[in-house]
DNA sequence: AGCACGCCGACT
DNA sequence: GTCGGCGTGCTC
């Protein structure tokens, strides 16, 4: 045995702390993973270090180190260490995101019953016992079969007295592929047997398999066998018990995924101004050194061939990619582009892989088989070799922001960060980039590309109708004018598509004169409603006001509380145009992305005449025979409790405007509002996003909301209504300690109050953007160390989340 | 986060 | 007397 060593271990569990452990195995690094007592059980951790300073307490040895090589490289460290700073979770939850759930541990208890026991019991607990050491169970198997009387209290019994011991290993969920073959067995002589058998067997349907084995190339897997009717699985094992094949499980190479044509010749050539984007790029990647871009330009600019382009010339330098693509966005045409042009050099991450897939395709690219990975959000760690490009499509959705479990990181700022780390070129692309990325290129942290639309290319125009002079013409949801515009399209076998925006989880109070939402004088966004208490409610600052009775814009007394339960739009709307062929989409109703795959291409190849949907339509492909969009009900989105509503707002009707018609076919884009005047609607009729961000920016800086600041929020869950309430309190009173009064807002119940069995409040803290990870985690430590010291009794039932950047 | 340990009410 | 409820604190 050498030297004992230290090695700092990260567990995922929401600790915020590293566990010292010795050992004397000279093979330990960092990045692999370990197995080591801890309490009184077992548990899978992480070496995040090893050193030669002996800690103060007491260590315990490294029971058994699981991995032969890192799985985890230095950059995958320090990335996921950065996220356990920045986003104040444990470093261990950090590594459980960024590894596939096959390389996961789990701990096996299994019962054995004590050797050469005799012991003086009765029958009946003889019979017991013979029965567990027979059975080979599991600890919780057993506690399930023998869940109740009797039974139980022997278990429990024989575990106390030792009869009975629990042996503990560690499991992994997931390993490589291995499939069933056949091979001779090695002491068989095939001559020797056969010559052995009787005249009457000889002509048996084994062993006329038998024989044909001996002629093939073993071992070979028993389902390619299987193609050969000789070979059955009776055959098979008929020969088996002669003992002259045997079976072994082999690795096997997983079957090659089907993405469809690979023409690499086919790259398309660049226009002058993507050549002049993807020249830049390529500028940084030849410097070696770490560059960001956001890469503007609306749909139909040709973000993606840039990608491509780019992604080219990174393998071309030996090193690798990877591209973020929302969830709903990896569709398998999305993918097709791409394995056009790099073919088998791909990885898809899809969410849907089975967790063996998943981790073959881990396994694909860390050996530096694949080069470049796609996936949505949690590719972002996905361990591609020598990373010289990252790829963030869409760089403004939401979904690239985990809530639930921690670590609450955002994809495209961890993929910012492991740019950084690894002097790669980070492109953020999007139509309509988030404020967040337009400051950060105000202020030279991103350089911008701007891909303006090809000469080719029109932008469909948008029609705003104004609900107000339309409240007596209305058909259903629809004003008259769409309803028009949708019968002359169906006339002339044009398709349409119909929006409405689906109503969130808030209840809200909307004039039925004007349209206006009650908004909050605190935080300028809109006020929800909460019917028990019949209260306006600000989710932000906490301030609430009894429900208004007047509308405040107008004095219209006519108010109504909008829910969110369901909405008839579907059903009114199929009323409306008997005769045509409708299709729904929504993310309740269709289960999956499969769903949403299948109804795209129904629609796509006219099966339908209405697509109807929330806003997951906006999202889907490009529609070349439709020419009417209809959003029948925009300012529910500037309901939405959230001061990014007109930032969302804005990304909507842009979305919604690339899907309609092509230049052969123009669409309009039809929007009903309350609201033409609100700038979000006025700058997506002109497709103006740079009028946009000035006034949404204008708006953010002066009530200090990011991008001006940082904002975390803290929520508070407990089922006891009253101690959440108590304990975001404190907690409030805390940060106010620690931080002044200024910066925080809260607490307040949150937009959600209830949710599975739990009350929920929560508080905010506007921070300056200039926090690092550092500053973060300092700051967050003293609050909570405040907190400690001020927290009531009983208050440890209280959960406390806390969200960097939350999005919500 | 789990999970053991410990301190008080309802049962054989 | 003890079984078990949950509140508290610790894990190298
Ligand atoms: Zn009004």
């Amino acid at each position: 045995m050498s030297k004992i060593r230290y090695a700092d271990i990260a567990f995922p569990t929401a600790v915020r702390r590293l566990f010292t452990y010795e050992t004397g195995d000279s093979t330990i690094r960092p990045g692999m993973r370990v197995w080591v007592p801890l309490r009184s059980e077992f548990a899978i951790g992480m070496v995040v270090q090893v050193h030669d300073r002996k800690p103060e307490f007491e260590t315990r040895p490294v029971e058994r180190i699981l991995d032969e090589e890192p799985v985890m490289d230095h950059t995958m460290l320090q990335l996921t260490e950065w996220i356990h700073r920045f986003y104040y979770c444990s470093w261990g939850e950090a590594v459980q995101a960024a590894l596939p759930v096959g390389l996961n541990f789990a701990s096996e208890k299994r019962l054995q019953v004590r050797k050469g026991f005799k012991g003086g019991i009765s029958e009946e607990e003889r019979e017991l016992l013979d029965e567990i050491a027979e059975s080979h169970l599991t600890l919780k198997e057993a506690e399930k079969r023998w869940r109740e009387g009797k039974g139980k209290a022997f278990l429990k019994k024989a575990l106390k007295q030792e009869w009975v011991t629990v042996w503990e290993q560690p499991k992994q969920k997931v390993d490589y592929k291995k499939v069933k073959h056949w091979q001779l067995a090695e002491s068989v002589n095939p001559d020797k047997a056969l010559a052995g058998l009787e005249e009457k067997e000889r002509d048996n349907k084994w062993v006329q398999a038998f024989e044909k084995l001996t002629g093939m190339n073993l071992p070979l897997p028993h389902r390619h066998l299987l193609e050969d009717k000789l070979f059955t699985t009776y055959t098979l094992n008929r020969i088996e018990k002669e003992g002259w094949i045997e079976s072994v499980d082999l690795p096997v190479e997983s079957e090659p995924v089907h993405n469809g044509i690979h023409r690499p010749d086919e790259i398309k050539i660049l226009s002058d101004q993507q050549q002049e984007a993807f020249e830049k790029i390529r500028e940084s990647l030849d410097s070696h050194a770490f560059k960001s871009y956001l890469l503007f330009g609306v749909t139909g600019s040709g973000k993606t061939e840039v990608y491509i382009h780019a992604l080219k010339h990174a393998l071309e330098q030996g090193r690798g990619g990877l591209v973020l693509v929302p969830e709903i966005a990896l569709t398998p045409q999305t993918v097709q582009r791409f394995y056009h042009i790099f073919g088998d050099q791909i990885a898809v991450l899809h969410s849907r892989l089975s967790d063996r897939e998943r981790f073959e395709a881990w396994q694909s690219l860390k050996s530096g088989e694949k080069r470049i990975a796609i996936g949505p959000r949690s590719a972002v760690f996905a361990p591609v070799r020598d990373v010289g490009l990252i790829v963030v499509d869409e760089e403004h959705d939401t979904s690239y922001k985990q809530y639930d479990p921690a670590p609450r990181y955002h994809a495209r700022d961890v993929a910012v960060m492991r740019a950084h780390m690894e002097n790669a070129v980070a492109v953020l692309g999007s139509a309509t980039p988030g404020m967040v990325s337009v400051q950060a290129v105000k202020e030279e942290k991103h350089e911008l590309l701007h891909l303006p639309l090809r000469p080719t290319g029109t932008m469909p125009e948008v029609q705003i109708l104004n609900m107000l002079e339309y409240k007596s013409a209305m058909r259903g949801p629809l004003t008259v004018e769409l309803y028009n515009e949708v019968e002359k399209a169906l006339k002339r076998k044009e398709q349409v598509i119909l929006l409405y925006n689906r109503r969130g989880f808030a209840s809200f109070m909307q004039c039925e004169d004007c349209g206006h939402v009650p908004q909050s004088p605190e935080s300028s966004t809109s006020l929800t409603y909460h019917k028990k208490k019949n209260i306006l409610l600000d989710h932000y600052s906490g301030y609430s006001r009894r429900a208004d009775t007047r509308c405040e814009m107008c004095g219209s007394a006519n108010l109504k509380t909008k829910g969110s339960g369901t909405q008839q739009v579907e059903e009114e709307v199929e009323k409306l145009f008997p005769q045509a062929r409708l299709l729904r989409m929504d993310r309740d109703s269709t289960s999956g992305k499969r769903g949403h795959q299948t109804i795209y291409e129904q629609f796509l190849s006219g099966q339908a005449d209405i697509l109807i949907g929330t806003q997951i339509v906006a999202k889907g492909l490009d529609f070349p025979n439709v020419t009417v969009v209809g959003v029948l009900n925009a300012d529910t989105e500037l309901a939405f409790p959230s001061f990014r509503a007109g930032e969302r707002m804005f990304q909507l009707l842009s979305q919604v405007a690339g899907r309609a018609g092509r230049a052969e076919k123009p669409g309009v884009v039809y929007v009903q509002t309350w609201k033409p005047d609100h700038p979000a609607i006025q700058c997506a009729k002109t497709h103006d996003f740079k009028a946009f961000a000035r006034h949404e920016l204008a708006n953010r800086e002066m009530l200090h909301y990011p991008p001006y600041s940082r904002m975390v929020v803290f929520q508070f869950k407990c089922p006891s209504w009253s101690k959440v309430q108590v304990v975001a309190d404190k907690f409030c009173d805390a940060m106010r300690t620690v931080t002044g009064d200024e910066p925080v807002m809260g607490p307040s119940p949150s937009v959600i109050e209830w949710m599975s069995g739990q009350h929920q409040w929560e508080a905010n803290i506007k921070l300056s953007r200039n926090f690092n990870g550092h500053a973060i985690e300092k700051l967050l430590n003293d609050i909570f160390k405040k907190y400690d010291s001020i927290k009531p009794k009983g208050s440890g039932a209280v959960r406390i989340n806390v969200d960097v950047d939350a999005v919500e």
